[in-house]
DNA sequence: TTGTAAGCGTTATCAA
DNA sequence: TTGATAACGCTTACAA
């Protein structure tokens, strides 16, 4: 690999001169310029961005830690902040945390001794005090999907309050009055919100929630599995299952299935993402949509403002969810 | 944050030496190391890994190039090859490539001028000859899904044409005769290899390969439904369809659906890649289990033996996809 | 067993 | 507009 040194050799300038060209000083004659970049050319020279790191302790790269390097979820999530970055010309560093503790600050102290310039996590299960405390070191801590009071600034966040809310004030407009919910694991504060708002709902339609109508899952496709069938071996009644995730939505539907249940007729189901694979149900499923895309995105754009030092209009610290009316919710008869 | 020169000199002892108690070097006496190791704990030290991985030229970390970031196959190729690598203490580079040649290539620059000490790729768009010759320069290549012969010791494939073989024959099996097939963009390895195998099975069952019962599609959902759609528009007559991957399945069922086809007993529908969600679609969809986690696991394992210099018993190139029979495809009637 | 000193490939501060 | 030269934080011969 040749190096900044063997360039300015060949062009017959000095090491500074070529880091210039590199770094598209305007300090540079144009005859310079073109000898150095000849150079490059000729030499197939590749800046190394450890190096560069190093010495200017900025490594146009931001660290992104998600839950999980599959699932749909993150997939969209992960997708969304690295276009929008390398746009900018940014890098992105992505790390799992697996939603446990240890590993999660194992992740961020990775992309911190990384060099990362910023990071934005996605962290469940970190405390808020740790968050702001690590958020005081070198790096600066971007959150997404979590709100902290305390660097709210920082957070870009999704109203779940709202989102259980709207999924089960959906089912009870409908005429629903039994409905059970598959919470996620209630430590995760997305899970924690949602599970308020269907209490909310329940709430203002005198409805008393009961806690044998509570199963929590696990936010995947087993956990909805696993929730149905425990309603039904608890001969629990119900018309309606709201479940705080899409994947967990398409393990109910398995299950019901295997109950021989006709769907949507005997069973009205609603998740809560708008995953892209939800519109490929059948029944296609009514969700709450997530705007995980847009939040992404704005998480970049508010890395890209206050790291890089970027115009970036109008950053929405709060997000608010939206009902995706489909099929698998008909109406109560 | 600290560096090492602090702690060697809170600690009283050289640089040298607080180096060699972070690299594990026996030749420490006890007494000394611990004074390091307090030193480090009362300064929270945090090791640099820019400034190692410029010194050692060994940054412990790998670069993996997908396709996608999201998507539920790349997904689980990420998350093998991440969870493999991590037990193994190193880290892991993700990057993009989108299928696209430049993008690609780009990528896989960006992880070399990273000080990777090895890429894992699944590359799609870029030739056989690059890869040969890149994998000449400082950083060794690895292949996943991908056989190119002049590196074969760092290919890890499937035998596409087999898995586009047994689709195929196992419709041919079920009774159908009529059989469209809607393959993924034929500029990817992959989807020439599955539709080679198509027409094998056909050929077999002395069937003529007809260019109107092929619609290329783009591995996605829109892809299957666009496809299934070009094919009613064409007043194609047919009982069963084979789909290069899962997406396009689930596009496919979502198409058959809206023209009111009951499934599976109106068409009798196949994918390629068991990709997670497949057993969740209804009717669970019939498809050629593509051992991606395995082989993200081997790749990783390969990239430790080679690069890592630790024993990995057995490394498999070449794996084999099966057939995943379930509901989707009944028997033609 | 420990320390000294020369890199690793850049950037950045001066001075010219 | 250019060039020396000292960092950046660490590893690694080599010496002691």
């Amino acid at each position: 690999m040749a190096t900044i040194y063997q360039v300015s050799e060949l062009a017959g300038v000095s090491l500074s001169t070529v880091s210039r060209v590199l770094n598209e000083n305007d300090y540079v004659s144009k005859k310079t310029k073109q000898k150095v970049l000849d150079a490059m050319k000729q030499l197939g020279y590749q800046p190394n961005s450890i190096a560069r790191s190093l010495a200017s302790n900025c490594s146009n790269s931001v660290g992104v830690l998600v839950s999980e390097l599959d699932g749909p979820f993150f997939g969209e999530m992960m997708s969304a902040i690295e276009a929008q970055l390398r746009a900018a010309g940014k890098h992105v560093i992505i790390t799992p945390g697996h939603s446990e503790e240890d590993k999660e600050k194992n992740g961020l102290e990775f992309l911190i001794s990384r060099n990362c310039d910023a990071i934005i996590a996605h962290v469940e299960a970190v405390t808020d005090d740790y968050l702001v405390e690590l958020n005081k070191g070198k790096t600066p801590i971007f959150l997404i999907s979590r709100y902290v009071e305390q660097m709210k600034e920082n957070c870009i966040s999704l109203d779940n309050v709202m989102g259980g809310y709207l999924a089960t004030k959906h089912l009870l407009d409908l005429g629903h009055r039994d409905i059970t919910y598959i919470a996620g694991p209630l430590f995760k504060p997305d899970a924690a919100d949602r599970l308020t708002g269907h209490k909310k709902a329940l709430n203002e339609y005198n409805i008393h929630f009961d806690e044998q109508s509570l199963y929590v899952g696990d936010f995947k496709e087993t956990g909805g599995y696993n929730g149905l069938k425990h309603f039904f071996e608890n001969k629990k009644q119900f018309t309606a299952i709201v479940c705080a995730n899409d994947e967990m939505a398409s393990g109910v539907m398995k299950c019901a299935r295997e109950h021989n249940f006709e769907l949507p007729k005997d069973l009205a189901i609603i998740g809560f993402d708008n995953v892209h694979f939800t519109s490929y149900l059948y029944p296609t499923l009514t969700t709450i949509d997530n705007p995980v895309e847009q939040m992404g995105k704005m998480a970049a754009n508010l890395v890209l403002r206050d790291i890089y030092k970027q115009n970036r209009a109008d950053i929405e610290h709060i997000f608010s969810p939206n009902l995706m009316m489909r099929d698998s919710t008909p109406r109560s008869n």
